[in-house]
Parts: C-alpha cells; structure tokens; sequence
RNA sequence: GGCGACGUGGCCAAGUGGUAAGGCAAGGGUCUGCAAAACCCUCAUGCGCGGGUUCAAUUCCCGCCGUCGCCUCCA
C-alpha cells in the first residue's frame, strides 16, 4: 500500500515518491522565540509529529529539520520581536532567545512531540544566508539598495505558484507604506541594514545589518536536506508570503525545484478566531497542560484532519479526554488481563488474531491516505469495543492479548501517542514499587471488606484517593489507575 | 475587492457516485456493601439552500447564503 500526501502545490492528493527509497527529508517551519508557544504551535508540530512517527513505523529513515527563528522576524513596526521581548522583559536579546527556545522544547517534550533531528538557529547560520544571497545578486535575481537587499518578485515567473497569487492581481502596499526603496511592492527583504544602535547585526558585503525572515529556511534547509527535498511543512497561514518567498529564494539559487511536496497544518481557532500572539486570544500550552493531560490535547489535534481548521474550547478538550480515558483504559484492561492470560486454544484465539489484523490494516490505510489519523483513531475505539466483549467473554486468549497489547503500543502509543505505553512513575526502580504498595493496598482493602469492615475499607479508599490513586471495584477485582 | 478552504445528528468530526466511521453528550442495561468507574446496547432515510448532470448525489457541475484563513507580523 503506498502513501499519499495532499500536496499543496498541486491541491490534489498524490502519491508519495521520496527522492531515496527508504529516506524522508522533511522540513518544517519553527517558531520564532521570543514568547510561550500557544496551543496553535501545538497543533502544528503534534501533527507533523504524527507524520514523521508514521513514516519511522514504516521504516522510512527520517531527518526531520525545524528552524528556531531567533533574529530577522519584524513586527508592523519594524521591531524585530526578539528585540521586543528583550526590552519587555528587560534582559540581552540572546537571553530570550534561549529563555522561550527552552520553552518551546518544554513544551514540545511535555505533548510527547520527538525532537526534530536538527533544530537550526537562524543567527547561527548567517554566512550560509549571506552566502545564498550573493548567490541571488549574482543571478540578477536580487538587487542591494542603501545597505539592503531585496528579491525581485518580477524575476521569479513561479511567484505565487504555492498560494495561487499573482504578483499583477496583488494590490500590494495598499495598506502597508512601501518601502521606496523597493523597485516592485513586492519585493521583499533579504537583508536589512541595522541601523547602527540595533543590537542584532553582522557584518556583510552591503554593510552591517541583519537577514531578513525569509531566507532562513531556505539556507538552512539547503545546507541539511539538499536543494531539493521531500516534504515541506508548516501552518497554513505562513503560505503566503513567508513559503512563497521561500520557494522564490531557494528555486532562484538552487535552479532546481525545492520541496516535492508541501504539507501545511490548518488553523487552531478559538471561539471562531485565529489563536495568535498578535491578537493577545491564546492559550499558552503550559496553560493548557494544567487543565489538560497531553495525550488529551493530542487526541484533541488527531480528532480532525491536520489540514483543517479545530476550535479550540473546554467542550473540546472535555470530549478529547474522557476519549482518551476511554481508550487508555482499554488498552491498561489488555496489559492487566496478559497477566493471568489463559493459553491459546484453537478457534477462537484464530478469529481474534484475524480481527486484529484487520485493525491494524484499517489503521495503516487510513494513515496511508494522507495521515487521517481520525479515521485511524476509529479503529482503535473499535478494536477495544471488540476486545472489551471478548475479554468479557474469556476468548482472549494469550496470543490475542498479546497482539492487542503491540497494536495500543505500536499504534496507540508510538504513532500517534495518545496511548500512556508504560506507568508513569519517578524512576524506574519507583514505578514498580509503587504498584507493588499499591497492590499490598488493595489486598488489605479486600480482606477489611471481606470482614465487612467498611469504614476501613472507604478509609484506604480515600487515602489512596487523596494522593491521587483512584481504586475501582469491578468484576474481576480491584483495579486502579493514577489520576490527574 | 482578490486568493484559498469549509458548511455532515445536541456538540466535535471522518467519509463515499449506490445509500452515512469514531468521540462526547443523552436514554436503556450489566456489575456493585456504598461510591466511583468501567463495560455493553440504542441513537442522522440524513449530509447549508436552490437548480442541473446521472439509472443513482451528501459525494460531480452551476448559482446563492454563511463561516474561517491569507492578502500586513503570526504555527
């Protein structure tokens, strides 16, 4: 079965073809840090976390670049947010770029978001931009005004070939003052000369000044992934100017193409609106992780396709736990069950094992078609509705919970991580330990209930409650699980 | 105004030229000292509105209405 991606450059879903056979190069656009990342960056990078996971379950060889933009990124006014942040927060520029790059990473490990295999500053590669911005003079492509470099748009037939523009039909400089120094409004910046109390600048062929935001992904894709790659992602609302100045730059330089294919994540909302740091409406995902286990929040994003829209509110994320509880307890009923598994007999254990290859199948397709990871979320819902009534019916046999548990790991927990692969404990050594106490707990219960010595018994209960261990009376037994 | 996307049950959300996945909520049931939880079952003749193409459209085409994103910084 091959995999399909919807490429943005042609609008259609398409084969998937990597340029080596069994190798992925994939860039995606990082965040400039100079604030807490919102539950939009969340959105975007949970989601093409799922989508490098997705091609290492199938045994591509990954590298996945993911710039962090620490110089060269302007407000409106021409301020260059790092520079912002550092004067809000009175501290050197360079403080709050490592103060919100360790932030961003914070988060990102707390989601259970891989790290990307290279994380590129673009202040560290300033030769390599300035480097493909001779290249763009060289090639009449660029054109230096007063210390400044800008691309001409007019060079560059394919501008606007991503986001379906035309440079003719743009308006441009209708509501923003043109720089004069530009020979076409559109043209953008390359370089910026500093003005010379600016605290971010290097020295170049036109003068001390800084990059322009643009042309770091395209100089630092190209130095780790080649001129042209595989698969280019970022959030929808970059599409227009920064990847269509990206494609100009790099294609210019490179004469080659540049991404095969361009993936890009839709836009979280809240309440209807954009959640942007410009619009002062988000939620911080440190915020959100108070309120809102991580696989909750995953489950949220893989509940719909990445390229669509999501509305972010508390009904949302309400429903996105209680299914991840749904599906988490399913998945803990098959690790506990594999315990005291009986061992296989014939019929039964032959029909389960063909079922559950069936899920893994549905699961594979749906990933397969463009990573519909809520379509492949359904079958796991499904296969824990079948695995309920066969456990119930005591025809799981041990092959088949075994299979069942490597489906939650593998699926549930290394594809798409909405599935807690092992107890989450202090150390190593702690977890076990802990579950052993906790075990001893639950017998000592059982014997006071068995004395009908209940205040006893609701005693342990809610001591065990208060620190956040909840016992529930089944069945089969006790069983318990960790809270919140 | 231009470009792009989208409108599916109470809410969220997949999907297909041949008759609607899944989650949440709701109702019913099982279990149970109590409680909580869990599990099972049920739940859209219908897919924004109006036309058209077709043996057949929610799915394709046209028009309309509405929502969102981008066009200026944002993942």
């Amino acid at each position: 079965m091959s995999q399909t991606i919807y490429n943005v450059l042609s609008r259609e879903k398409e084969t998937f073809k990597p340029i080596s056979e069994d190798r992925v190069m994939m860039y995606v656009c990082g965040p400039t840090v100079y604030d807490n990342s919102h539950v939009g960056h969340a959105k975007t990078y949970v989601s093409f976390d799922v989508v490098v996971r997705w091609f290492r379950y199938c045994g591509y060889r990954v590298r996945y670049v993911q710039n962090i933009t620490d110089v060269g990124h302007l407000l409106d006014d021409g301020e260059d947010r790092i520079l912002k942040g550092a004067r809000r927060e009175k501290v050197e520029p360079m403080e709050i770029v490592e103060r919100y790059m360790r932030s961003y990473f914070e988060d990102m490990d707390a989601l259970g978001v891989t790290r990307p295999d290279i994380s590129p500053r673009a202040s560290a590669h300033v030769p390599e931009q300035i480097e493909m911005i001779q290249a763009l003079l060289q090639e009449g492509h660029a054109y230096e005004v007063n210390g400044s470099v800008y691309f001409s748009v007019e060079s560059f037939k394919d501008y606007g070939k991503l986001s379906g523009r035309h440079v003719e039909e743009m308006e441009a400089g209708r509501r923003v003052a043109v720089r004069d120094e530009k020979r076409h409004p559109m043209d953008f910046a390359l370089w910026i000369k500093a003005p010379s109390n600016h605290v971010l600048q290097w020295p170049s062929p036109w003068g001390r000044g800084y990059p322009g935001w643009h042309i770091e992904c395209s100089a630092m894709s190209n130095k780790y992934l080649g001129a042209t790659f595989d698969i280019h992602g970022g959030g929808v609302d970059n599409i227009f100017p920064h990847n269509e100045c990206e494609i100009a730059q790099s294609e210019c330089a490179n004469h080659t193409a540049f991404a095969n294919y361009w993936m890009l994540s839709g836009t979280l909302l809240v309440d209807g609106v954009k959640m942007s740091k410009s619009l002062g409406n988000f939620v911080t995902i440190k915020d959100a992780l108070k309120q809102y286990r991580s696989e909750a929040l995953r489950l949220f994003i893989l509940s719909g396709l990445y390229r669509s829209p999501a509305d972010y509110s508390t009904a949302a994320l309400d429903a996105a736990t209680k299914g991840t509880e749904r599906i988490n307890t399913a998945a803990r009923r098959v690790r506990a069950e594999l315990k005291h598994a009986k061992a296989d007999d014939a019929a039964n254990s032959g029909r389960l094992v063909d079922l559950l290859d069936q899920y893994r199948m549905r699961f594979t397709s749906a990933m397969n078609d463009d990573f519909n990871a809520p379509l492949a979320l359904s079958a796991l819902f499904d296969l824990g509705k079948d695995l309920n009534t066969a456990i119930d019916e005591g025809s799981a046999t041990r092959t088949v919970l075994e299979q069942a548990d490597a489906i939650y790991r593998e699926l549930g927990g290394d594809v798409l991580g909405v599935i807690q692969t092992e107890a989450k404990g202090n150390g190593a050594g702690s977890a076990e330990r802990e579950a052993s106490l906790i075990q001893m707990l639950i017998e000592m219960r059982l014997e006071a209930r068995k004395a009908r010595d209940y205040t006893r018994a609701d005693a342990i209960r809610s001591r065990l409650a208060e620190i956040g261990i909840l016992l529930e009376d089944g069945p089969k037994g006790t069983t318990y699980r960790i809270g919140n």
